[in-house]
DNA sequence: TGGAAAAAGTGATGGAAATCACTTTCTAAA
DNA sequence: TTTAGAAAGTGATTTCCATCACTTTTTCCA
């Protein structure tokens, strides 16, 4: 079923109506502590879209005017810096959100959003939200909530690139996956080593000879690809 | 006349009521929208303190239970990093607040707030802001804008931490200075270049050469210990 | 206003990690 | 299943900048 929406969208699809804006509604953190049916009327301001692996669903510089709710699949978003190189600033995965930045600010993308599998959202365009958010003002405390989080992550993250070698830098992601994945001493890396690179502020090569470093001294298992065994917790917080 | 809040504050003081007050919610872009009769209301929640030069306004760890807003004074809000390292995050002048982070999130902050110069801050409590936020949600809306503006420089900070040389580093956060001091070729630096150098996340010694290196190929002239005159601005925008 | 402490400047050195060049392994699409 | 193309691994080399050690200048406050 091809969407009815304005612009150039042959590339994604309206999806099956009402079940799954249902899901995107109440499955993210900023409407589900909502009434039934304050939910029920922002789901008729969202549309949904399917994106295929590999396409781009906003560029930096776009026109900015909705919010985006991941409803399936992932979403690399990743900036270009003055002198063109490529950095990855979070990965979105099932009821995260983005767009918003572009929403309250001048509405011109700062950031690249890719879809790195085949990956459903639910839109809602910036006039509605803007309503929303003054007919429930709980809405945008829980945005709020969101945004802070987001910003300490990004100052942290800033902080430790320019204060952390690579060795720390990568131990501290390790460590974050591990309370992620909690109680298991193996999961898998939510990216590939060459996207990990990029989000770590390094090289693919560097990442490959640091984390055979970690194993050599025993800190760590790699398992096929994606994999990482975790034996040594303690020494891996103490690097 | 010293301040009668719980709190240990003998090393703040509190100011002459009203006028104060009046002028830290009229001069900050969250409440300056709002009616006067609104505006009064929020005053009344209001609190000021003084603090000398030095003196720190919150530690990370610390229970967070305010909104800051600069009325007087400079303000340096930096992070230590895991292994100890400071990295300025940013400068607080006239009108900018901080403490938002915590007031959203778990409420302990992750940064450190030192005056630089002797500062007058006014503190709305937690309890108020959320009061005003759910009332007047156009104050969360202004905040978000606020945030999002944050994030954007946050991001994009840490993307040239790592894409970048320390010389585009340089040139890029001279040229945001013109920026701000539009017109005019010359400005005095926002901070020390000690702070500058733990700003753009580099050190006091590669500053001074870096400094001088611009210098010699005729982009700049550095005036006193803090004055810079831009030259050559089409060149610092090309390094 | 003098003097101590902090900031800034400068040279020499070392080291972490980027880069380059290449091989090997994996993966996904025909 | 085959096979191109991407991702990952590895060694050699280079480069940028942190670090160390010291001097000079500035700041500030007793």
């Amino acid at each position: 079923m091809q969407c009815n929406c304005k612009h150039n969208c042959n590339h994604h699809v309206c999806s099956d109506e009402n079940t799954s804006h249902r899901s995107c509604v109440s499955s993210v953190s900023i409407f589900n502590h909502l009434e039934d049916h304050q939910m029920d009327e922002i789901m008729k301001a969202v549309k949904s879209f399917s994106y295929k692996k590999g396409e781009i669903i906003y560029s930096a510089g776009d026109q900015s005017n909705s919010l985006y709710i991941v409803r399936r699949g992932k979403i690399r978003i990743y900036r270009l810096s003055e002198s063109g190189k490529e950095q990855i600033v979070r990965i979105l995965t099932l009821g995260d959100f983005t767009g918003e930045l572009a929403l309250f600010k001048e509405s011109i993308h700062e950031s690249f959003a890719e879809a790195m599998e085949d990956t459903d959202v639910c839109m809602i365009t910036r006039s509605d939200l803007q309503g929303f958010l003054l007919r429930y003002p709980s809405i945008s405390i829980k945005i709020l909530n969101e945004f802070s989080k987001r910003l300490d992550a990004a100052e942290k993250q800033a902080t430790s690139f320019v204060t952390e070698k690579v060795d720390k830098r990568i131990a501290m992601f390790l460590l974050e996956c591990m309370d992620n994945h909690k109680e298991s001493m193996e999961f898998e890396l939510p990216m590939s080593k060459k996207d990990l690179s990029s989000y770590l502020g390094t090289t693919p090569e560097t990442i490959s000879r640091k984390l055979a470093q970690l194993e050599d001294a025993g800190y760590i298992r790699q398992i096929a690809s994606r994999g990482i065994e975790v034996l040594d917790l303690e020494g891996l917080q103490l690097i």
